[in-house]
RNA sequence: GGGCACAUAGCUCAGCUGGUUAGAGCGACCGCCUUACACGCGGUAGGUCAGAGGUUCAAAUCCUCUUGUGCCCACCA
């Protein structure tokens, strides 16, 4: 029921502004600055963007807690034609085609969209109770992200590093745009390799192989490798195209493998990215055969115009096949290239379109990598953006779709050029007055001086211009703003692994060309969601797990926590329903263990001082010390995993099951002051270590024992803890307690279980070897095994074990008629394990090589071992001899 | 074709700058509704650390190879 308290912490933090930074003059603290990944406005949040925003909460919360100003930059990305994908998908169910609509129509209807799906997603943000300053949220498309667009791209225009020009793209013809290389998904699929002979002129013919026949009607050469003994007396001639009868040569080229089919490969500059290349290098003529429909231009014979691709192809292969120069035709397995947002099996085509020449930004960010900006966590995966940005080739920014930033050029009205919105974009040559870069509509050309009727370029930007200036836009960014200079760079960027390339690669480009700085020291990629079978979720596969699904039934604490004990740097992560149990079962024994020393302070009446006295208070401090120091060496490498789980440890396996279980003892007792003190201190620590994971639990119970901790601000504002004063002899004696005394109970407890003994029957126990400081605490010990103490009397039988390597001993004592054959068989095992262990020792000391090169120490502690177990396995001798007697 | 990662208990994963008899959670088994908690407590079982070599006094940990799995990249026409 504390999940009902979620609401009033999300309004706390708000209003009391948490985790907002104060103005920047008051105070000189450092700054940790963070920006979300903006989610698409395609719908609503899954797993992956918890954990986008879960992860960098915990690094957020942690950093306020270590004296920083922090600041996480909440926000949404328009996310081009991904949502212009939905929304058409959306009108279609409504019988509306997008078709139908002029480009304002749509671009209402896509603004209604974003609008809603915009606060839908803030509001789930907000849900996730991550400290997010949402005075400054942004998106991707408002006026200060779209003034630095602007910004980016006319001075990069400026700069000569954005030109204008047919090459060949990727075009999906679904959604009638090109897409840059990013945008693509590769398909494996078995189609058919087929041999055609093309007939040499003077005689003779020369074998091509190919996987898309159709695209032959747009060859300009059949191109073989210079070196190639098979064909080298054919470079030069002439072949005659079938079907088409055009002539076009036998050329020469290093690219072609000789090993590939026949080793003679058509070459189709306007459909295939090697041919273009070819082509290029050649001088070939290009033949557009296949248009942005996605079928036949007028560029081919009749017959097969206007037809689709795979019509064609059907009808060429007829054709030739009739012809005789089929020659054979094998099953071929190749993949082919998908969009990345409708599957549709994209075209590789000519076309005239926006790019960014890359070098030079992607050498200055080579060249930052060399130095060691960013750092990446993992680190190995800095290699392998270092590797793919030096094969980075020019990337294209234009879409040809109506949803994102419009390209800010102006024709001027007094130019001779195919209008821009021309049908075919490949003769789309610019003549006259040079176009105008502006992000309103010119009033007069610079160039010829006439004013009139300026048109835009129709394009949009690639959504990922705008995602790429992200960390410096949403500072104001061409501003000189208090925010820029005070949170740019940021100090971490937290993003899966998918959208290295994508977006954080470009992110580091802009930020350098633009600023000087990448934009981020650190860069951690998380790894993706799976289901339990290991599979990436997705709705066609069903298995997707709804974050709000978890959330309402366990609350977003249990969420929080079981993605956060899941995150390894780089590493895939599994969200099966049972992977929330024991997160959930965690966060209510924190609440549990609370509650309990809420009631007995409650029954004080006092707020008691801590102070520590017994050695349990000195052993749970160390235990506490030490995952204090784990922690903070873990969160220096991001690893709130391991972070988590020593603190769930401590937390459970020592606080609740030893500590408390003990302090109970100790309040029934004597003195309860100190306990309670020392109980009500040490939550303190507990919940403070747990905040960052599980905020809204820990601050309920914070602020229920608020008298008791004496708070006057909420837990997240505290510092995190630094540790209790323990001295080294004290954590040294209290290990020795600790092992004597825990040994001693689990001893005993294991006897009983083994013996048969109920759980409510008291027993008599007997213990030797012990000193006087553990026999002080000998109602601790009959308090924890349900046992009594005995110094004196007759029993039938003493059932022994040895406590550390035979130092202690423990007696449970009897009368007869217990079954021992349990007992005997765990005996025997044991000795027959401790002999083992007593002869791998004594090899050891036996070899010379050994003694001689081992370090001291480690050769001491395996002589003291060997003491220790010898004793041990005198001990089990014996026991073993007493208890074969009984039979 | 190139590269990266992974392979540890039935499942999900820690441990890996080499050094006790390799750990946790979930699941399984036995016993307990003990007044914070059955979302719990106590106990038990379960692993030749993928395989083969090598380095070393010593390898889950370092090196090499093999096998299997996942992912990324690529102009296999």
């Amino acid at each position: 029921d504390f999940t009902a308290s979620e609401p009033k912490w999300l309004k706390i933090w708000e209003t009391s502004q948490t985790g907002t930074p104060p103005a920047a003059d008051s105070d000189k603290s450092p700054v940790f600055s963070m920006v979300i990944p903006p989610p698409n406005i395609t719908g609503s949040l899954h797993m992956g963007h918890a954990l986008d925003n879960v992860l960098p909460d915990y690094f957020v919360r942690h950093a306020l807690m270590t004296g920083k100003h922090t600041l996480r930059v909440p926000g949404t990305d328009h996310a081009g034609i991904a949502t212009q994908f939905v929304v058409e998908k959306n009108l279609k169910t409504k019988g509306i085609d997008r078709n139908s609509l002029s480009r304002q129509e749509f671009e209402v209807i896509l603004k209604d969209w974003a609008q809603t799906t915009k606060s839908d997603i803030l509001n789930q943000l907000v849900g996730l109770g991550c400290l997010f300053d949402f005075t400054r949220t942004r998106f991707t498309m408002d006026e200060m992200c779209s003034s630095a667009v602007f910004e980016a791209f006319s001075s990069l225009y400026k700069e000569g590093l954005i030109y204008k020009g047919p090459r060949i793209i990727t075009w999906c013809t679904r959604c009638g745009s090109a897409l840059s290389d990013l945008e693509l998904e590769w398909e494996e699929k078995t189609g058919s390799l087929w041999h055609i002979s093309y007939p040499i002129i003077g005689g003779d013919s020369i074998i091509v192989a190919t996987t898309r026949p159709e695209t032959m009607l747009g060859d300009s050469a059949v191109a073989v490798h210079p070196e190639d003994d098979r064909y080298k007396n054919l470079i030069g001639k002439k072949v005659t195209l079938p079907l088409v009868g055009r002539e076009i040569p036998i050329i020469a080229d290093y690219r072609v493998d000789k090993e590939f089919g026949t080793g003679a490969v058509k070459v189709t500059p306007a459909h295939d990215q090697l041919d273009w290349a070819i082509g290029q290098d050649h001088d070939l003529p290009l033949y557009q055969v296949i248009g942005e429909n996605g079928r036949m231009t007028d560029q081919v014979p009749n017959r097969y115009f206007d037809a689709t691709t795979s019509l064609a192809r059907t009808q060429v292969v007829k054709d030739l096949e009739a012809q005789g120069l089929l020659i054979k035709e094998e099953k071929h397995k190749n993949s082919v290239g998908v969009c990345y947002r409708c599957s549709n099996i994209v075209e590789p085509l000519v076309s005239n379109q926006w790019f960014l020449r890359i070098a030079p930004l992607r050498d200055a960010a080579l060249k930052a990598f060399e130095r060691g900006e960013p750092r990446f966590y993992p680190e190995n995966w800095g290699q392998i953006y270092y590797k793919w940005l030096s094969g980075l080739k020019d990337w294209c920014l234009s879409r040809q779709i109506i949803w994102g930033h419009r390209i800010p050029i102006w024709y001027c009205p007094g130019m001779t050029s195919t209008p821009p919105d021309a049908p075919s974009r490949i003769n789309d040559t610019i003549t006259g007055c040079p176009p105008i870069c502006s992000q309103k509509k010119p009033i007069s050309c610079p160039t010829c001086g006439k004013s009139g009727d300026f048109v835009q370029d129709t394009d949009v930007l690639d959504t990922w211009f705008s995602s790429g200036l992200w960390p410096m836009s949403v500072f104001g960014w061409p501003a000189k703003t208090v925010d820029f200079e005070r949170f740019y760079p940021t100090s971490l960027m937290v993003t899966g692994y998918d959208i290295l390339y994508l977006w954080v690669a470009r992110m580091v480009m802009f930020g350098l060309h633009f600023t000087g700085k990448v934009p981020f020291k650190n860069v951690y990629l998380h790894g993706l969601i799976r289901d339990n079978k290991g599979r990436k979720m997705s709705k066609s596969l069903g298995n997707v797990v709804d974050p709000r699904g978890i959330q309402k039934e366990m609350g977003t604490d249990v969420l929080r926590f079981a993605m956060l004990q899941g995150a390894h740097p780089g590493r895939d992560m599994i969200a099966s329903p049972d992977a929330f149990t024991g997160a959930k079962n965690f966060v209510t024994k924190v609440w549990n263990a609370s509650r309990f020393i809420k009631l007995e302070c409650e029954k004080a009446g006092s707020t008691p001082r801590s102070s520590l006295t017994h050695p349990s208070d000195f052993w749970i401090a160390s235990s506490i010390n030490a995952t204090i120091a784990y922690m903070d060496e873990q969160m220096r490498e991001l690893e709130s995993a391991n972070a988590l789980r020593r603190l769930y440890d401590s937390f459970w396996g020592d606080f609740c099951d030893w500590y408390l279980e003990i302090a109970k003892l100790r309040l029934a007792q004597g003195p309860r002051d100190a306990v309670l003190g020392n109980l009500t201190a040490l939550l303190e620590r507990y919940l403070k270590l747990l905040q960052p994971a599980v905020p809204f639990v820990t601050h309920e119970i914070y602020e229920n024992l608020k008298s008791l901790f004496h708070a006057d601000r909420p837990l997240a504002a505290c510092a995190w803890p630094e540790p209790l004063g323990v001295s080294t002899a004290q954590q040294e004696t209290a290990a020795a307690w600790w092992a004597t005394f825990c040994g001693i109970v689990t001893e005993i407890r294991t006897l009983r279980n083994d013996l048969g003994f109920a759980p409510k029957d008291t027993c008599n126990v007997s213990l030797s070897g012990i000193d006087d400081g553990t026999m002080k605490d000998a109602y601790l010990i009959e308090g924890l095994t349900h046992c009594k103490i005995v110094t004196d009397g007759v029993y039938g039988l003493a059932i022994r074990r040895p406590v550390l390597s035979g130092k202690a001993e423990v007696a449970l004592l009897i009368d007869s008629g217990r079954d021992l054959s349990k007992e005997k068989q765990k005996l025997s095992l044991e000795l027959t394990s401790t002999a083992g262990a007593i002869g791998r020792i004594q090899m050891n000391l036996a070899n010379t090589a050994f003694t001689e090169r081992a370090p001291k120490d480690i050769l001491q502690k395996e002589i003291d071992r060997l003491a220790g177990l010898e004793k041990k396995r005198a001990k089990l001798a014996d026991y073993l001899k007493q208890l074969d007697g009984v039979v």
